[in-house]
DNA sequence: GCAAGGTC
């Protein structure tokens, strides 16, 4: 008896060849240089096959791509809303021809396919694409599926004597996103790209794409935006209190923290002052921790590769995929944060003692310091946390990306089997006049992770002298201060990726992509961020500890992120940190779409989650293709119809682009939006 | 010339 067994990429099915056949598997080529063939024996234990003769092979992720008949390429005839009910073809990718006849021609020598694709809805969909080319050569086949969530020996010899169906349901959800992408991506984009090109001006050659990930994100940026440019800043008054004892000086900050009426403050500021002796009412000494870093995801990287190693998401991931291509790291798609208990983690530290950076470290860990890291709440079930596979020296022949990507990815493994650092939180409350006073100080007595994992910094670390209960004392120095709120920063790329992760824009492996593809079109653009304070980017998701130091600034915003121009303590990432901000033409898209529907608001991360949620409904047979895909069509095809209605109002309005824009965009959800933006329009061109 | 999703 003769099996095929297919996975997603060549290197599971190498792994899985490794384990099947115990390390005997006979390798051959194929016509495509990235895809290998192994040829082995295996038992698979009698269900339904016994001992059989095993070609394993691979594929290289979706081996088919949609498309519209030739009759439909023009951008204009047939028209684009013709998209929406025109047909859709199948058809086996060019670049993917040599892999599918691979699959057809070792079919045609078997009696079974066993699919072995990533075990997510989209290796679902794989696993439907090598079934169908797998029929072409041998329609008899009997068609198994092989649910493994890691590749570790135990867990995959397990899942090939326990072999599972495809499940349809999960192949139709994804082949409703895919046609759904198409059919509205494409109409769309002609749509608008065609409207706004007869305005002439720098748009006639442009591309205006419409895409169900790429306009959440442009959102995200636009939202931002506006929050910063409709800022309005408010003043802020405080009280700080100083001290100094055993030579060491010690900032109270207020309880009340600021207040934004003056003449308040000025009272009670003077009740203080008139108290002049200040009473400790509160002094506790408690080991403190912060905690090590979580194991290491895909978008986890992306973040931290654009806040401290000046690259963009995207170059971290090319440098990730070459890393793992040429074998130094596991695979970089991932949104797994835990470690699956039987992975043999020693063995990778282990790896590391020869480093002279990093090899201390690795070697104390060994030498007892080790600990099983964190587990996180995600699990993809399909691959582990990116960590490091083998050892690569300083001389290793990788480029600069990819040498700051290794060393990361190995730090922060180090970390993650490391210690949490350990040091004593010291707080002080004292009591001056009515009003109450804080201080907060940590000693770091173990560093642990911190000293392999240098992106992160136990900083505001200061000792403070020791007060002893009921203890009075007039303060050195009381003072009223003021400030004023600072506006938030423009997005970051990791707070975009974060946003994107958080909304379920794009996947692990395409919110870079996402991100660069606004840029290309030109609806936002990076710029190095100013040296202005302020801002509201997460660094606070690395303090696990109290904030430190805090004493005497002007104090963290609670009003919209709003926060005292003293800012916090300069991170490593300042300076090189790109901010994103809208075009106009980004700024025009998203305010018409935003205005257009209601229901239906494409600029917002919201459609993107309905589908998301359909898709869930159809892998839990609450609905099928057929009821979404109608659905859905015709939601877009309301939004289409009511712009196109009014096209010829917007074409008779003679403006700058920008404004036939909006008006275009504008119009979509009521006529009468319409009249108002016109008589606006003319009105002001009148005035200039 | 258009989408988003895999992967190399």
């Amino acid at each position: 008896m003769r099996i095929l067994c297919v996975a997603e990429k060549p290197s599971i099915a190498k792994a899985v060849a490794e384990h099947l056949s115990g390390g005997r598997s006979e390798t051959r080529n194929t016509r495509n240089k990235y895809i290998k063939n192994y040829v082995f024996d295996y038992d698979f234990g009698g269900q339904p096959w016994g001992n059989c003769q095993v070609t394993m092979t691979s594929v290289l992720g979706h081996i088919t791509a949609v498309e519209f008949p030739s009759e439909y390429k023009d951008w204009r005839h047939p028209p684009p809303e013709r998209l929406f009910d025109a047909p859709v073809n199948t058809v086996i990718a060019d670049d993917k021809k040599d892999i599918a006849k691979n699959i057809e021609t070792q079919a045609r020598y078997s009696q079974g396919l066993c699919i072995w694709t990533d075990c997510d809805r989209e290796g679902e969909h794989i696993g439907h694409e090598i079934r169908e080319a797998a029929r072409k050569g041998n329609a008899a086949l009997t068609v198994k599926r092989a649910r493994f969530s890691n590749i570790e020996r135990a867990h995959i010899l397990q899942a090939a004597r326990n072999l599972i169906m495809l499940d349809d349901r999960q192949v139709n959800a994804v082949a409703t996103r895919i046609e759904l992408d198409l059919r509205v991506g494409y109409a769309l984009t002609r749509f608008l790209s065609n409207n706004l090109k007869g305005l002439g001006g720098p748009l006639a050659n442009l591309v205006i794409s419409y895409g169900s990930c790429q306009f959440p994100t442009l959102g995200f940026v636009v939202d931002r935006y506006f929050r910063v440019k409709n800022f309005k800043p408010e003043t802020f008054w405080s009280i700080k209190v100083k001290h100094k004892k055993d030579g060491i000086d010690v900032n109270f900050s207020w309880a009340r923290n600021r207040l934004f009426d003056r003449a308040s403050v000025i009272i009670l500021y003077e009740r203080c002052l008139a108290a002049k002796t200040a009473v400790v009412t509160k002094v506790q000494e408690k080991p403190t921790k912060k905690w090590k870093p979580l194991p290491l995801t895909t978008v986890e990287l992306q973040k931290m590769s654009t806040r401290f190693l000046r690259m963009t998401g995207q170059q971290a991931m090319t440098a990730a995929e070459s890393l793992y291509n040429k074998g130094f790291i596991s695979y970089p798609r991932t949104e797994t944060d835990r470690f699956d208990k039987g992975m043999n983690l020693r063995a990778l530290v282990q790896k590391q003692g020869q480093d002279n950076r990093w090899g201390a470290f690795a070697q104390n860990l060994m030498d007892g310091g080790f600990q099983q890291p964190r587990d996180g709440r995600h699990d993809d079930k399909a691959h582990p946390p990116i960590h490091p596979i083998t050892y690569a020296a300083p001389s290793a022949a990788l480029n600069e990306n990819e040498k700051k990507i290794y060393e990361f990815v190995v730090r922060r493994f180090l970390a993650c089997c490391s210690e949490d650092a350990k040091g004593v939180a010291t707080d002080i409350d004292i009591q001056y006049g009515e009003e109450s006073f804080h201080a907060h100080g940590i000693i770091v007595l173990e560093r642990n992770y911190l000293d392999v994992y240098v992106y992160e910094k136990w900083t505001g670390t200061a000792e403070l002298p020791k007060f002893t209960l009921g203890e009075r004392f007039e303060p050195r120095e009381a003072m009223m201060t003021e400030g004023k709120t600072a506006a938030p920063s423009y997005l970051t790329e990791a707070d975009l990726i974060a946003l994107m992760d958080a909304n379920g824009i794009g996947t692990d492996a395409t919110m870079a992509e996402h991100i660069q593809k606004i840029q290309d079109r030109d609806y936002v653009r990076t710029v190095p961020r100013s040296g202005r304070q302020g801002g509201e980017d997460d660094d606070a998701e690395n303090s696990d500890e109290a904030p430190a130091g805090r004493g005497g600034r002007g104090g963290r915003g609670s009003r919209g992120g709003a926060r005292g121009r003293g800012g916090r303590a300069a991170p490593q990432a300042r300076g090189g940190v790109m901010e994103f901000i809208p075009t106009r033409l980004g700024v025009a898209l998203i305010e018409g779409f935003d205005r257009m529907n209601f229901e239906t608001s494409l600029g917002k991360p919201f459609l993107r989650k309905e589908m998301e949620l359909k898709m869930k409904a159809i892998c839990d047979g609450q609905t099928t293709k057929q009821v979404v895909l109608h659905e859905s069509i015709s939601q877009y095809r309301r939004v289409y119809n009511q712009s196109q209605e009014n096209l010829h109002v917007l074409k008779a309005v003679r403006a700058h682009f920008y404004h036939d824009l909006l008006l275009l965009l504008y119009n979509i959800r009521e006529t009468d939006f319409l009249f108002k933006a016109c008589r606006q329009y003319i009105f002001d061109n009148a005035a200039g």
